[in-house]
Formats: C-alpha cells, structure tokens, sequence
DNA sequence: AACATAAATAAGGGTAGCCTAAAAATATAT
DNA sequence: ATATATTTTTAGGCTACCCTTATTTATGTT
C-alpha cells in the first residue's frame, strides 16, 4: 500500500479522535476522505493488521500507541512546513495547510530536525496549535471555544481550529483575530449567538461556527 | 498511474537522452530505475497515450516537447529545493539530492516561485547544474569534462555532474574541488591517467572516472 | 420483542504498477 | 546467409486502492 494513502488515513483517524472522540466509525472517516464507506473498511483491515490501529467491524477503529506516534511524527512535519511557508515565503495562512499536507510526506526524519533547527524549533503553527516535539510528545495548551467565554472576560486567542478551512481563515485574518491577539466578549444576540468582540480596540462581529472554532485562554 | 511513478519515468527519461543519447533503450531505463524491462514496456505505451513521450516499439523512447516541458519543471523544483537544503538547512552536498527528489514531487506551481524569491532565484544548484527558469527554459553553460582539459591551462570548475553519487561528492568536497574552483592540470600519469591537479594552492589527486564527472570552463 | 432503518462489511470488478516466463524481434557472429 | 544471442514485448499474475451492489449487523421505535 502506497506511503501517501495510508499516511492521510491515520492522520484522518486522529483528527477525528480528537474532535469527535474514539472510536472513530467507518462512516466519518468515508465522509472526511472522499472515499466509500467499502474502502475504509478494507483500508481499516488492513491497517489493523499492520498493528497502526485497533479496529472491530462494526464497532469503530482507533489508533494504537504505534500507530498515534506515527501521526505525531506527520504532524510535526505539517507544522513545521507551515512554519516556513508563512515566515520565510510569504504565503497567507489560509494556504499553507494544502501545501504542508504534500510536503509532511516527502520528508525525511533528517530533513525535518534540520528544519526545526532552522526555524528556531517553533512551539506553534501559524494556526496556533502545538507542534510535537522531536519524539512525538505534545503539550497542549488548554482553553475554551469563545462561544463558552464568559461576557467581558479578557482572554487571549490560542488557536484556530479547523485550519484546512481557507474561508474561515481569511475572514479571521481580516478581522485580525489571530493566535495571541487579546480579545473581550462585548456582547452575545440572544437571536442566534452572534458575537460582538474588543479586539486591538476595534469592534468585531463574529458568528457562533467562527467562534467555536476559535480557541481562547480566559486571563487571570 | 501514480504522478510520482509517472514523474520519476520521465525524469530517467530526460537524464539518459542527455547523458546517453536519444533515443533511450529500455533496458537502459530498466536498469536505472530498478524495475523489470516489462515493466518499461508497460509504462512506455501508456506515457505515449499521454503524449509525453515517441516511443516505438523497439526503437526507443524519447519525450516529446509537451514531455520536456514536465521535465524541466520538476527539475527546476529539484534544484530549487538543492538550494534550499544546502544554504540554510546546512545538509551536505552529497545529502541533498535525494531529499529533493522526494521533494520535487510534491511542490505546487505557487510554491516553486514562492521558493525561488525567497533564494533569490539562484541560477545553479550546488552542484553547478543551471536552473530552469519558471518557464522551463535552460541555458547550459559550455564546459568539457576536466579529463579534456590541455595541461598547465587554468579553468574553473563549472559543474559536478552525476549528483547522485555519494561517494564521488563527499570525496570532491574533501579535495575542495567545488563549482567556481579554479583548478590547473600540472601532470597526467602515462599509465592510467590519474591527474595531478593544482587548485587553492594545494596539489590533488584526482582519477579519471572523477574528472569525468567534473566538467570544467577553460580560462582566458 | 419485532420491525424498520441506518451503518458496515462482503463480494465482485476495475486500474496502475510491479513481477516472471514465453514469444517475438533485432543484432551479432560465423 | 543462417544460427545464435540479446533485447524487447506480450501474456498472465499479484497487490494496493478504489468502486458499486448485495448482505449482514447494529440501533432505535413501537
């Protein structure tokens, strides 16, 4: 089985660990990779017995301890090139995730510390999440969707969510609400949720999907 | 077919016309890219279907123009990506070409411009093989292999070709003799052609099948 | 508990890319 | 010019990954 496919399964399987929790079903997974339910099953199958995956039919997969560590090791790799494309070429962060998702597979254990080194072996991506270390371990942040902000709490922004999302990214880039921008919750239309935000002393708009998709750590 | 499979037949392809000859067999293809002489066959028809390479029965295979085009995109990223790895990730010369190789593949039309301003649009990679411009154009400069070179004529060292060897580049780099080198043949051995060579002051031992690969501009 | 519905897997089929073995074409030597 | 050796292609098979359709399993409702 080709690197890439199998590579884009497990990173796949994780992510929807992490947002929907585990196990992940085949039919999330057919959904979020474009493929027929038939195909993840097979691909499940054959990830399990690779030992990358404890899979039951019909009860839902999830990734081993082997299998987790190999999806640290490609996020690290994602991130970092997100690091450089933005920092060092000049592309805008709604970009850089589609070129990441090519390189983290084209790069070598070797290629990926130098590139570390390089960058000054960064903490976050451009989106603020954290970039495993060298050995797959990762310390995440915690904080809160600023939909659960209390009202006139100052918090400061930690992390875009949903960061394949160009859309999302742009919008949030115009407002400048980007990772480490401080941030007040003025307001919440008792209608449909919709925010009235204080940010660099401008006031900004913001729905509830945006919203929950922005990470936030309350301050004090 | 798989792009990457596709790309690295046609990059074979372009390597063996400029180094062997057009048009190529395909058991020299066989040879250099691992696989069966059937295997050839196969990929060769269906390169044909797509344009990208003459190929007749028999009789060889060369790219058409639509096939070169390809050729020198990728290239131009491979090279690109030389550069990078060596100017600022401090990766040995010798180490560079297969990490870019896997590179290349997956570099997006933004991303290889990107790259370049970035470098500065360099117009040699490491080894002193030109750089095609983002139009694929290409322009080679004269040189003869260092074993063409008359005695006692002073030269500079234009490119290493045969980037690919190891072996052969760590040893050049040993000696010091890199792109822009000037370099003087004080003696060749009547008996096997050693040659004895002056450059940065130093004397250097260099044999034949080394000086062949190292290609050279006469001076004055 | 029985039934309807939704989800997942099994069965069967396709393509790309690889292989080996056999057949065909070309090159070489006598 | 013919026989032999080499090269190349064809034929037939394998695996990874994808599909659609049919069947099985799980779930939720009455």
């Amino acid at each position: 089985m080709s690197r890439q496919t199998v590579e884009e399964y497990m990173e796949t399987i994780n992510t929807l660990q992490e947002t929907q929790g585990s196990p992940v079903k085949t039919s999330s997974l057919a959904r979020f990779m474009g493929v027929s339910a038939a195909s993840v099953s097979e691909m499940l199958r054959r990830l399990s017995e690779k030992g990358m995956v404890d899979y039951t039919p019909y009860g839902g997969v999830s990734l081993t301890e082997e299998g987790q560590k190999q999806v640290m090791k490609l996020t690290r790799r994602h991130r970092l090139w997100e690091v450089f494309l933005t920092q060092y070429l000049d592309m805008g962060w709604e970009e850089v995730y589609d070129e990441a998702c090519e390189l983290e597979h084209s790069t070598s254990d070797m290629l990926a510390e130098k590139l570390a080194q390089f960058l000054g072996n960064p903490q976050t991506c451009p989106h603020g999440s954290p970039i495993p270390d060298s050995q797959g371990r990762y310390k995440n942040e915690a904080g809160v969707p600023l939909t659960e902000l209390p009202m006139d709490k100052k918090a400061v922004i930690l992390q875009i969510t949903n960061e394949s999302n160009k859309e999302l990214l742009v919008c949030l880039n115009e407002l400048g609400l980007t990772p480490d921008t401080e941030v007040k919750v003025i307001r919440k239309s008792s209608f449909d949720g919709t925010l009235t935000l204080e940010a660099k002393d401008t006031i900004k708009a913001v729905g509830t999907e945006a919203a929950s998709y922005i990470i936030v750590k309350p301050l004090n």
